[in-house]
DNA sequence: CGCTAACTTGAACGCCATCAATGCTTGTGG
DNA sequence: CCACAAGCATTGATGGCGTTCAAGTTAGCG
């Protein structure tokens, strides 16, 4: 079970502006909250912890609460008839449970260990509602939120399962640089294998091959299977780029 | 080219609340903007019309306006080294260019004959700033077109042709169904069936197999290549669920 | 009415799904 | 600390489906 605990820290949100572009002063993914919309937000909120696989809320609830991720990884994930589909690996930073109408869609669990500020929704829109400043910065995290479900679609859309991995390992990293700043030579993946192959439109079968693939080629390493390391930048992203199938 | 020309309709924003529960009163989707607020925006924006397949703006432009939808069909793609990935088909009521940093990540261009208002970002941030209620809306906007997303990329998750092809009808069925208010016997495919295959994640050739094998199960007929008219709903609600592919 | 582009259809190939069996790792209890 | 069990990941073999390429057909437009 979650436990609730008191913590010093604030709620944060992580995102790039939409319309100014990228400067020296505005990095690429800076907090958007000030100090003080981080005090009214943590007045409400509360702290939750989560282990590894425990549930946050469960597609069909009742949702009656936003939350916004301190530390982990947070997978979100859509129960089909035919299986599950997960839609989305969230970090520190994320704002998450918004995207629904009066029901949850989706299921939200914890992939790794996970803390998480509950913001209960009656709190939430209230603070909206008087904060203007606040629905500026919700709505540039939602065009990013937006923007990354069109790319996880371009994603999809690949027809080969190595171009497909080759642009969620360039994701990774990507986010991974971003949100520590630097750039690290080895890619985390919290997150198991038949995770990323749901999220890559695969069968864990055919992800291992596409790992086994690149490799094999030389395009990456793996020390484990959480830590990646990419040797071919440039094949990687020739990879990424889709070659046509059938030379 | 597109002609600028003058209207007495106001923009107009149409979607489904995240947070309030559909009821009597609260259409499915209904107009999100007041009176006023449709008023300050038609003060800041011009009409403009577009023909067929002409672009409203292109991946890669400095952003300089969003856009809202007043009639006709927008299709939005994204150009990768290996071709055209097309995101969404937006409709009457739909706003975009506004998911991007500074410039246009996608490109937009006309479906049908298409007639917008385009209203400068420094205006529209101009009036999100000074007036909360619009901002709400936004929010309320963005979190539809988060959905969509999640829900293309959803379809694309899907193994076979016939599935993605069942949930695409079964999502166009419902846009016009909730667009007119009334349900329609027939389902209008504006787009040409490229595009479709693109935004399914299929070739022209698997699309066109898919569309024969619904016709000749019965379960859907086609009057031509832009009306569909479906048959046997619980057939293709099967279809749409998936069913797993070897027997 | 003829042209052009889009769509359909056909045949062969290749990739991935599927199923099944093995290997690895994680966690649990002796 | 080791033995064992259970789950996840890998690997192999097979077949189905979609891609590819090409040819034929339809539809849309001047």
């Amino acid at each position: 079970m979650a436990t609730e605990t008191k913590d010093l820290a604030r709620p944060a949100i992580h995102a790039v502006h939409p319309w100014v572009p990228g400067s020296p002063e505005t990095r690429p993914r800076h907090q958007l909250l000030s100090d003080d919309e981080r005090a009214q937000l943590a007045k409400v909120a509360s702290i939750l912890r989560f282990n590894k696989d425990e549930q946050i809320f469960v597609q069909g609830d009742k949702a009656d609460a936003v939350f916004n991720i301190v530390s982990g990884v947070v997978t979100v994930y859509r129960t089909l008839k035919n299986g599950d589909y997960i839609i989305s690996f969230l970090h520190p930073g994320d704002l998450f449970g918004l995207s629904e109408e009066g029901h949850y869609l989706n299921t939200a669990k914890a992939a790794t260990s996970v803390t998480v500020y509950k913001i209960p929704l009656p709190a939430f829109r209230r603070i909206l509602d008087t904060n203007a400043e606040l629905d500026v910065d919700f709505i540039i995290k939602l065009c990013e939120d937006l923007r990354e479900a069109q790319h996880h679609a371009l994603v999809l859309a690949q027809k080969r399962a190595a171009t497909r991995l080759a642009m969620f390992l360039e994701l990774q990293e990507h986010l991974q640089m971003t949100d520590s700043g630097k750039t690290a030579s080895e890619i985390y993946l919290p997150m198991d294998r038949s995770s990323i192959a749901s999220y890559l439109g695969l069968t864990p079968a055919a992800l291992s091959r596409a790992f086994r693939m690149l490799v094999s080629r030389q395009v990456i390493s793996c020390r484990d299977r959480h830590h990646v390391k990419i040797l071919d930048r440039e094949a990687l992203n020739r990879l990424a780029d889709a070659p046509s199938l059938g030379g």
